[in-house]
DNA sequence: CTGAATCCCTGCCGATACTG
DNA sequence: CAGTATCGGCAGGGATTCAG
């Protein structure tokens, strides 16, 4: 665990964004989250952290996820830079979808949410 | 960190809802995203971070979320085991908002959110 | 002081059909 | 194979009002 100082006693960050008083875009939290939003995000990000997919392979790995949420999380993904498109010429059309660096940084996140989840449904 | 098992890169846990194909609410990290969910969420539990607080200490400190809003994320944190209300007796009314062990647990959690919007907003 | 009830509006997401 | 277009149902959340 990190060292915390005095009078942040849950070890929140000694940022000025720490103290907002609303719901705003640039909190690093809310940008995670916003990263995360949505159902499916977070299988989908699972998958790709197992390797890089293309876009048949996850609809298969997620058969009951439709094709207008997977392309709205692979967009929304790939805004967040989580994920990145490779498209390779020819025909038919090549698609692999693979994590970032920043998207492989999720896996320890993921791994926070997973360890308190795990933990209280005990 | 934790050790990391091989055929799981990212650390994934070793169990088998990490294997699920839909969104459940019995995997744990759905558990904790539906704790965490809503807009205002993540601020209310912040401020209980620093310490308990009231109903009104907890508008004052959030002048722009509604009554309706606050008591729905009360009532979601307490059924979520997060928060705990302490009613004391007399009048007026006095009540006291504080996170429980598992809410105080929460700290690591919005840390490894903060740490990785912070990294990719840079 | 501490909330709950209501109204309404918006945005998510699921299903289906269609395109390069 | 890899998506986009469109529509409809439903839940989230803001403002206001009322209650214990």
């Amino acid at each position: 665990m990190t060292h915390r100082t005095v009078g942040h006693p849950a070890g929140l960050p000694d940022d000025p964004r720490a103290s907002v008083t609303a719901p705003t875009p640039e909190c690093p939290v809310e940008i995670t989250l916003a990263a995360l939003h949505g159902r499916w995000t977070t299988l989908v990000v699972r998958e790709l952290l197992r390797g890089d997919r293309s876009y048949s392979e996850l609809r298969a790995a997620l058969p009951m996820l439709s094709d207008k949420v997977l392309s709205d999380r692979l967009a929304q993904l790939g805004k967040a830079g989580v994920v990145a498109r490779d498209r390779r010429p020819g025909w038919p059309p090549r698609v692999r979808y693979a994590l970032t660096s920043s998207g492989h940084r999720l896996g320890p996140v993921l791994q926070a949410l997973w360890d308190w989840g795990a933990e209280v449904s005990t």
